[in-house]
RNA sequence: GGGCGCGUGGCGGAAUUGGUAGACGCGCUGGAUUUAGGUUCCAGUGGGGCAACCCAUCAGAGUUCGAGUCUCUGCGUGCCCACCA
């Protein structure tokens, strides 16, 4: 029956063919001007690393095919790509190859756009860019010296990672358990002059922003919220003895101040060099204990540290209770938290609690669970909250109304206040690096830091600089540094640091909206036309840091007036978390050396199967197991469709798609129901946002299962039903298998692409079935199945029910105490 | 230590609102076609039982006419943050 040019589905030769011609058709540019509702489908911009792998094709398969959906339901969609191209990893392969970071990127992205179009996603290619292009960079120095005009961007001193070998400052992610990544040698802690971006001022309102982000995961609006980490207590001032200064402590748990026992302050805290001063005798101990802290990476000094301290000599006096209680050095306070130093109260803080066990400290109950008296010693701090004890006027008092009548007390004495702390920091954005956006700064010896003025920008990023991975190239840049000020026109020299490529990739949505735009990141037209982004997509490892800086950086944006703020101030409406894709168990990865390529997956299976394998295997924010076999079973689905329909298209062209076909018995109206059933779940996996397109394949196979017998009957083959199907087909494909799509609907007599097609909405009289089956239960249990036609009511039911043998069987004579009907569905009878 | 998830056949998973558990695919078993392998096609595939039936969604309890789904306890497992006072 099968004519042998039907028999094989040559996907080489034909997928290859249909990407040309789309590419020559400019299938996916999305239009500024265009009657239809926009939709901007974003995944997370890809850092041009190499190869693609399967993995990255499991990210752009989602997003492909929400486009696809999206612009068949008659949607003008925006879905654009670029590059994240600044970064780290050219700078190494850099030194190992000894060519330049820009070539080694340059070449990459060629390899990855290139391989990206082999997998026959729909871009719009005419917005991209990648970040490393000047024109893009230009526009970093540009937010960032309006950044700095609104003083949001600033310089200090800070704390920072420094590689004693490599010399130069590491991230946090390029500490390996205490050591530098690259050369093993230990990571100390620097206090280096470095630029942030002050995030911390819109921390309230990057807070209250998560509530409203409802179709945001809830995983990553807690990670949010706890990354902000949001703490309301009290910052108040304990006077030192025979010492002029004072110290402010903060706190949550200030109902627990009469018990303080000690305070510990941090080695770097300021007024520890005060102390020394009034009390040289414990100096020598001091400063031994504060190089050794000084020379531990971030690391050491948390979790694997046992909690250690010197007492300084002095004393503090604790303004509620007139005690004296001895000051000391920590190696568990954290310096830039609150005010570096804490009200040490072992009674109720497990952290207290250890160290002063550890160093022989008094240890006071000061809150009880009940408000009898405690007759034991604490054997654990208590940090519950309770009611008060041993505390002057407080006694009594729940904990609760202890905090505020303690602060009001402290606040009307001019000694402290309710105040707020973050858990999060200021954004460190300066690096020592190379590959980066310079920072358009320059220092002055008569003007001190001077702006660049932006009709200077770009500050270009000097190419041909060596690279040695010895500190930074560009401060070793003579030609690169050496300037004249722009203000009073003298010698001066550049900033040589660069900025961390998080910057590039907190606007960069905004500028695929205007890419080519020479006078500004972007024209406010054009942006408020397309903002916010519909539907981001991306892997949960940017849960944090990035979407937080992307919000932080359009928040500005609306500050500043650059795009319409009435549309609210979130950049996207939607968050989709990808999973990963695993191999042998474990996350694919080149430095796992378990990657499945791209090239050899589309030259053995071809791009729609491997697709389809994506889809199927997993709902798409799960973890997804790659196998080989899994993906024959989607070639197997392909060749079916294939040998089902390629034969009937001739005779199918003459048959509409767009309505019904006369259906003239149970087997037509099963097939038709079967194409409806497949429309119906693309339309609500794509409308309902749940993108579980995993359930949608599912229904494909059902669909050509019921087709493939169809088609072999010959009292079948030539029945409408049959012809309207198959004609049908390649609408209901179109997003999922694109080039078998069009294959198809080219077969069928089409001149244009079936990916300009409206998806057709299901027929709510071809979903509806002539005969149903009910369930009848006893007493909960299936008992018995019954068919009818759909809609009976409940005395019909249960009489239907009673003549079942077996139902009868089983209620005997027992009385019916209840009957539960649901509707075309089960009758459950209670005896 | 804190926060958030998740536990369903041999495997990936389905069951969107409490209503026929195991759709669909992979794998496996038997058969047909084929010189053979592969492809393709047919039948079967949670466990027990000859059978009618019984038992099954990590374990235990609860709510309900009815629980994979809701509540509680325990166990297992994953991710994120981890001395933030």
């Amino acid at each position: 029956m099968l004519e042998d040019r039907h028999a094989i589905y040559e996907y080489q030769s034909i997928e290859k063919h249909w990407q040309e011609k789309w590419e020559a058709e400019g299938l996916y540019r999305a239009p500024d001007d265009d009657p239809r509702p926009k939709y901007y489908v974003l995944e997370m911009l890809p850092y041009p690393s190499g190869d693609l792998h399967v993995g990255h094709a499991k990210n752009y398969t989602l997003g492909d095919v929400l486009t696809r959906m999206m612009r068949m339901r008659g949607y003008n969609v925006m879905h654009p790509m670029g590059w994240d191209a600044f970064g780290l990893p050219a700078e190494n392969a850099a030194i190992q190859r000894n060519i330049p970071p820009e070539t080694w990127t340059r070449s990459n992205i060629a390899n990855m756009r290139r391989q990206i179009r082999l997998m026959g996603a729909g871009y719009d290619w005419s917005r991209e860019f990648a970040t490393c292009d000047a024109t893009y960079y230009k526009w970093n120095q540009w937010f960032f010296l309006r950044m700095y005009e609104s003083g949001l961007a600033y310089k200090r001193e800070a704390p920072v990672n420094w590689c004693p070998t490599d010399m130069t400052v590491l991230a946090n992610e390029q500490v390996e358990d205490g050591r530098c990544w690259r050369c093993n040698s230990v990571v100390e802690r620097r206090n280096l002059s470095q630029w942030f971006f002050k995030i911390t001022d819109y921390a309230d309102r990057l807070l209250a922003g998560i509530e409203k982000l409802e179709g945001w995961p809830d995983r990553i609006r807690a990670m949010q919220r706890n990354w902000i980490g949001r703490s309301e207590g009290t910052t108040f001032a304990f006077a030192v003895d025979d010492v002029d200064a004072t110290l402010e402590v903060y706190t949550t748990r200030v109902d627990t101040v009469y018990g303080v026992t000690f305070i510990a302050l941090a080695a770097e805290h300021p007024a520890v060099a005060k102390i020394l001063a009034a009390h040289p005798a414990e100096r020598a101990t001091i400063e031994t204990f504060s190089a050794t802290l000084r020379s531990k990476s971030e690391l050491e000094r948390t979790s694997l540290m046992e909690k250690t301290g010197v007492f300084t000599g002095a004393y503090a006096i604790n303004p509620l209770s007139r005690e004296r209680i001895p000051i000391w050095v920590t190696n568990y306070v954290l310096a830039d938290y609150g005010t570096g130093a804490v009200m040490g109260v072992p009674g109720h803080d497990e952290r207290d609690f250890d160290f002063a066990k550890k160093h022989h400290l008094p240890i006071s109950q000061v809150i009880a669970e009940h408000k009898a008296v405690p007759d034991r010693p604490l054997e654990a701090a208590f940090t519950e909250d309770g009611f008060l004890l041993a505390s002057g006027d407080y006694n009594g008092m729940t904990s609760a109304r202890a905090r505020d009548a303690i602060t009001e007390k402290l606040a009307a004495s001019g000694l402290g206040r309710k105040t707020v702390n973050y858990r999060f920091r200021d954004w460190l954005v300066s690096r020592q690096r190379y590959w980066g956006t310079p920072i358009p700064i320059i220092y002055c010896p008569t003007d001190g830091e001077v702006a660049v003025p932006d009709d200077q920008l770009p500050v270009i990023l000097p190419p041909n600089v060596p690279i040695t991975g010895q500190g930074s190239p560009l401060a070793r840049d003579e030609a690169f540094l050496n300037v004249t000020c722009p203000k009073c026109g003298g010698p001066a020299k550049r900033e040589s640091d660069t900025m961390d490529t998080f910057v590039d990739s907190s606007w960069y949505y905004v500028r695929y909206l205007d890419s080519q735009n020479a006078s500004a990141p972007f024209s406010k037209e054009k942006a408020d036309a397309w903002m916010p982004v519909d539907q981001y997509i991306g892997g949960a490892e940017h849960a944090v840091l990035h979407l937080l800086y992307a919000r932080f950086f359009y928040m500005f944006m609306v500050d500043r007036g650059w795009v319409d703020g009435s549309k609210g101030d979130e950049p996207f409406t939607r968050l989709f978390n990808q999973g990963t894709l695993l191999r042998n168990g474990e996350k694919m990865s080149k430095s796992r050396g378990n990657v499945v390529g791209i090239n050899e997956t589309v030259e053995k299976y071809g791009v729609d199967a491997m697709r389809l394998f994506l889809l199927k295997a997993a709902p798409p924010e799960d973890s997804l197991e790659w196998t080989d076999e899994g993906i024959v079973g989607r070639t197997r689905f392909i060749s079916k469709v294939w040998r089902a329909c390629a034969p009937l298209c001739d005779a199918a062209a003459a048959v509409s798609y767009t309505s019904l076909p006369e259906i003239r018995g149970d087997a037509q109206r099963n097939l038709v129901r079967a194409v409806h059933i497949a429309l119906q779940s693309g339309a609500s996996e794509t409308e309902t946002r749940r993108l579980h397109y995993n359930a949608t394949t599912a229904r494909l196979d059902e669909l050509i299962n019921a087709l493939t017998p169809a088609v072999r009957d010959p009292a079948m083959v030539s029945d409408p039903a049959v012809l309207y199907t198959v004609h049908v087909m390649p609408i209901v494909l179109a997003p999922f298998a694109p080039h078998l799509a069009e294959e198809l609907w080219r077969a069928l007599g089409h001149t244009t692409s079936v990916h300009l097609e409206r998806w057709i909405d299901a027929d709510p009289s071809a979903l509806a079935v002539q005969t149903i089956e009910f369930v009848v239960q006893v007493n909960g249990k299936v008992r018995g199945r019954v068919a009818t036609p759909p809609g009976i009511d409940e005395e019909t039911a249960f009489a239907l029910a009673m003549s079942d043998a077996n139902v009868k069987a089983i209620v005997g004579d027992q009385p019916i105490r209840k009957r539960i009907y649901v509707k075309d569905k089960l009758l459950n009878l209670v005896v």
